[in-house]
This record gives structure tokens, sequence and C-alpha cells, in this order.
DNA sequence: TATTGGCACTCAGAATAGTTGAGTGCTAAC
DNA sequence: GTTAGCACTCAACTATTCTGAGTGCCAATA
């Protein structure tokens, strides 16, 4: 078990750390925080956290920075999540307030994210949630190809391409589109699949490979919805916290340049009781950001799916502030999504 | 006038140092190009071509660098655009085909882009184009909120929130909304505005406020159907030119960051007989651009409307095959949508 | 047993100086 | 108009020294 004081020297560590860019020394220490013992005892708890592999001597006879694992230490454990500036409230809440469509809060909303923390903010787009089925438009782009356009209630939209297996004609479409707009405007996304499960048999046997393809790709738009865009904000910022990813910015770039990477990391991650999830370093599977930390948190879309957002930054990042920031964020866009 | 000789001294100049991107010295530059002069004469010419403000020497003794306008210059009357290898254009032919809808068509598209270029590559939405009208939804979302959503029956969607002066109920919207139906459906968008001209006298007196509301928006989404979405890929290639843009790449992210700034950039640029823009450097008007080209061409979207399709690189670029290859995409991406 | 003062040691980074070589401009001759 | 020749410049590299904030360790202390 590591003593009670050496614990407090690891959370002024990361502290003056993630202040001053500097390794922190047991003398310059001591200047910041006022621990009541001499120099030499910090040096020997400091032993103690190298031990530990808590922090690190960059080189011999410099001062210590924090490893991932001590970060991980400080978060857990060391710091208390810091609540908000009301003037970051206030802008939260002006930034977020005033009707809108979706597009555009979560454009403000993932700005507004970068310029709070100085990162590199993310948003994923949500599914529709607990919306209601207004109408479904079914149609026939070439022989062979029908777009599927879902609107719900909300003003949502979620549009698909299925290729069917055999060719179709316009009567069909019709056809079909009526049957599917009896069955289901008006009716809760949720209860769709079970209003779907016999209508196939509404068609006679011929007919049914074609409805089968055509349903596969509705029950995809409806049940899965697939939120399979992310929003970024704030790139300029990795330029400016160059130094903290030892030189190189350019694997975290190459990162968040693959939307595909960034959305598996956004759904991948595992949260917290709060909604919230962390990735210290070299904790993150990807080896392009084993200098950088993500941070994210879950939000929601009318009370049902769940979608994310959160930062990209470097490990030395203010783990406090952030974590409050993201969440207050995430909070204030499940409120204006909820209305 | 510029003798002959010069200018070939300056194309040769540019092409060594976006080759090398060393300052290009007399004695070097013969090596590589045989003149048939001495290093003498060519001294006297890079004299005159620095006279003229052509190029330039980053300090007294070194080698000389192409300014914007000797990079101006080389583009306008001394480079030939260079054909793209063949291997270039099965990679696009390959990337571009296969049925695919507008969103992931843009974005292959664009990754293609940056990744023959190796420079930033952003491609704007296109308009909807010559298609037709399949059907426009309308949808009451709040008392004074409606929603309007076009469907083209290429499969493209459109939508727009209308905030309406009075509040109305949903019979009304059903019945503006079947209106719409008989009076559009089928036709070309073109069409649409001529067709709706009289459309809120067919209505009583009391209602014509809520109509034009309506109306407004209508218009709005079928004859603007602004193009405000720009999609981007690439940006890690920045990072890997740091060093051409004097040592910051910050207000290039901070540029490209805001898809305003991007779009006012994509618009204001004026094509030359090609479809194809150019700004150098101090060129453009933004000044967190005067260490960066930006290199844009035209494409259509079914015959009709025109978007923009570009690159944002370095002033050291290679221009001669970054011309071709942003024409040959857009032309590529032109026959693709036109399908 | 935990803490401390003392001390020798380390080493990155700044400061200084010297060397090199690719480049220049200029001039007088061809 | 071109050229050979020459004195000059200066960024970038190398080598060397210096400095100070930092360390680890030990013997003495409470």
């Amino acid at each position: 078990m590591i003593p009670e004081r050496s614990l407090e020297v690891l959370r002024a560590i990361v502290q003056d750390y993630i202040d001053t860019r500097e390794p922190v020394g047991s003398k310059s220490l001591l200047e910041r925080h006022p621990f009541g013992v001499s120099s030499a005892t910090i040096r020997n708890d400091m032993a103690l956290l190298e031990e530990e592999e808590l922090i690190v001597a960059p080189h011999t006879s410099s001062g210590r920075v924090p490893t991932d694992k001590g970060y991980r230490l400080f978060v857990d454990r060391l710091s208390e999540v810091k609540p908000l500036a009301n003037a970051e409230r206030l802008a939260i809440e002006s930034l977020l307030s005033g009707t809108a469509d979706l597009d555009e809060i979560l454009g403000r909303t993932v700005r507004l994210l970068a310029q709070l923390t100085n990162q590199v903010a993310m948003v994923q787009y949500p599914t529709l949630g607990g919306s209601r089925i207004h109408s479904i438009e079914l149609i026939r782009l070439t022989e062979n190809r029908a777009l599927i356009i879902l609107i719900a209630d909300n003003g949502r939209v979620q549009q698909h391409i299925v290729v069917l297996g055999a060719s179709v004609d316009d009567d069909f479409v019709a056809t079909v589109r009526a049957k599917l707009a009896t069955l289901l405007n008006g009716h809760q996304l949720s209860e769709a699949e079970g209003l779907l499960a016999d209508f196939a048999e509404s068609f006679e046997p011929a007919q049914r490979a074609r409805i089968a393809d055509i349903l596969a790709g509705i029950a995809e738009v409806i049940s899965e919805n697939r939120q399979d865009k992310v929003l970024l904000a704030g790139t300029a910022n990795l330029a400016k916290s160059e130094r903290d990813f030892s030189g190189s910015i350019l694997p975290v770039l190459e990162a968040i340049d693959e939307q595909v990477v960034l959305l598996k990391l956004l759904t991948e991650m595992e949260a917290d009781q709060n909604g919230v999830a962390l990735r210290i370093g070299r904790e993150n599977e990807l080896a392009n950001l084993s200098n950088a930390s993500v941070l994210v948190s879950d939000y929601e879309n009318q009370g049902a799916s769940v979608a994310r957002i959160g930062v990209i930054g470097p490990t030395r990042m203010d783990y406090q502030s952030h974590i409050s920031a993201v969440r207050a964020v995430a909070r204030y866009l499940t409120k204006t999504l909820g209305s």
C-alpha cells in the first residue's frame, strides 16, 4: 500500500505538471505545496512513486513526470471533479438555447466543447430516439435499387439504399409503400419490428424475396439506425499543444482523419456509472493515440438512445475541468434534444 | 519584358525547389538543367528575376526561392498540365465506380483526392441539380414550427425548418401538404417556382400569412437549396508538410476548422475557362492562408448546379500534377453524379 | 523507523567559438 | 552578352565549456 503522503505528492506532481508543462522536482514542488517536510523526504516519496511506475524521470537528474498509470490513479482516486465556472455554464446555456435543427445543434455543441476545453472535440450523431414514425417513403431509383426514407415526427430523417435481388416496378413499390404507411405511420419506432413481423405474408409468395430485402433495409433504418456520423471541431487546438505530443501531432491527426476510427473509439469505450469514459495514453488500443487521452460521455436523445460526445487531447490535459466540461455539455445536449 | 532564357531559369528554379525543398543556387541549377551557359550568366538572370520579385533569397548568400508572384507566372505561362499517371486514373475509376449514396460518393471522392495529392482535400455538397420532385413532406413540429422535407427522385433529401408567424394546426398542415403534392410531385425542380406563383391565392385571405412563410421555406429548399456543407479529408497531410508552412500549420488548421470559412473560400474564388481556380499564398484574402495555396475546380450535378472540390497545401506544391488531379477527380465526380 | 542535512554526481540545455561550403555580387576581359 | 575569377557572406554543423536544477545515498537525528 502506498502511504497517504506519497499519494498527496503524486497529486501535487500531476497538478504542477499540468500547470507548468515542466518536469517537477522535489524542491520546486515544496515551493508550491507546503508539505511541512524537507525536500529529501519528498525525494524518498518520489522514489517510491517511481518504483510503482506512477511517475518517471525523463532523464537522470531531472524532475518527474506522471506516467499514464499515474494519471489514471490521479483521476480515479485523487481528484475532485472541478465544478464549471459560472461563465462557462452561462456560455453553454446561451449557446444551446434557441430552436434549431439537429445539424446546427450538434455543430454548435461540438464547437462549444472544443472552445471550453481547448482540445479537439467530437460528437456522434444520435439515433432517432423514442420518437414516432411520421412516414416512410419508398422510392425506386433503378430497376433493382430503392431508397427508403424514414421521417420521424420530430423532424429527423434517416435514409438508406437497398439493393434488391430482383427487379421491381413502380406499381410494386407504390403498393408496398401504401401498406407500410397504414401499418406504421404514427407508431413508435420501437413498435415497428413487431408490426412488421408478418408483413411479408400479406404478399404473394412470388414477391416475398423482394419484400424480404426491403424489410431488411427498413429494419436497418429503424432499429440499428446507425449512428455513423461524427462531427469534429477544434482541430487547430492540436497544433497548439504540439509539444505535449512528444513533438508530432501527425499520428493523432491521422486517427481523427478517419471517421471510422473515431466512431470505433466513441462506441467501444466503456463508461462508468456517470456515463463517462476515459482512456489515458497507452490505454488506448490505437497505437496512434498512445500519447493522447480520450474522454467521452454518453448523452441521450429523448430518453431513449445513447450517443457520445467527447474530446481528444494530450495525456497532459486538465482532467478535472475537462471531465466536468464534457459531462455538462452532454447533459445540456440531452436536455436540448429532449424538447 | 523578361527575356526567354530568364523565364526558363525561373521555370527550372520552381521545379527544382518543388522537388528538393532547398533554395536553388546558380551552380546546382546547372547540374540539373544543361543551359549551355555559365553559372555567372545564370546569376545575372537570377538578379533580374529577383528585381522582378519573382524569386527571393531567404538570406544573403543562399539560393533562391520562388515568390508567390513567381509561382503565379509559372502556373500561368510556364507549366504544362501534367497528365495523370495511368495508375492514378485507374485508382479514380475503381474508387468512384459502384453504386452508393451521395454521402458515400463524396466521402470516397474527397479521400481519394487527398491521397492523390497528399494534401488536404475538400468537397462541397452539391445542390439537388436537375432532378425531379418526388414528394414534399410538411411536418408540424410545434405550434409555430414546421419542417419541410424535399425528396428528389434521385434519392436526395433536403430539409428545412420554418418558423411561422402564427400558430397552425394539423389539419392546416395536411391541407397544404396535399395541395403541394398535387401541384409539384413529378415536376422538375426548376419548374417549381412558376408552379407556386399563385399558390397562396388558393387559400382564404386569413391563411395567407402562414402560407407565405411556408412558401418562403420551400423556395429556400428548392431554389437556393444551400450547399452549406463541406467534407474534408487528409488533414494529417498538413502535419507532414509542416516545414513548408514556415514552421507552423496552426493558421491553416484554424482556417479549415471553420466550415464557414471553407465555404466562403470555395464559393468566392473565380474559376478560369476550365472551371479551375487557384490562389497562391498572399493572393488569398484570408491572412491565415498566406503561406498556403488553394486549388479548386467546379463539378456538376446532373448537368445543372455547380459545386466545388479542391485541395489546400503549401505554396510549394506540385501545381502541375495537382491541377490535373483536381480536374480529373472533378470530372469523374460529375460523371458519377450524372448517372 | 521516519526524517533530515549534507554532499558528490549527472546531464539537458544554453552559450560560445570555430569550420565549412554553397552561395552571392562585382569586375575586368573576351 | 557572356564569362572567369575573386572576395565576401552566412546558415548550419561541430566541438567545447558552463551552469543549475535535479538526483541518490549516507550518516546523524528525533
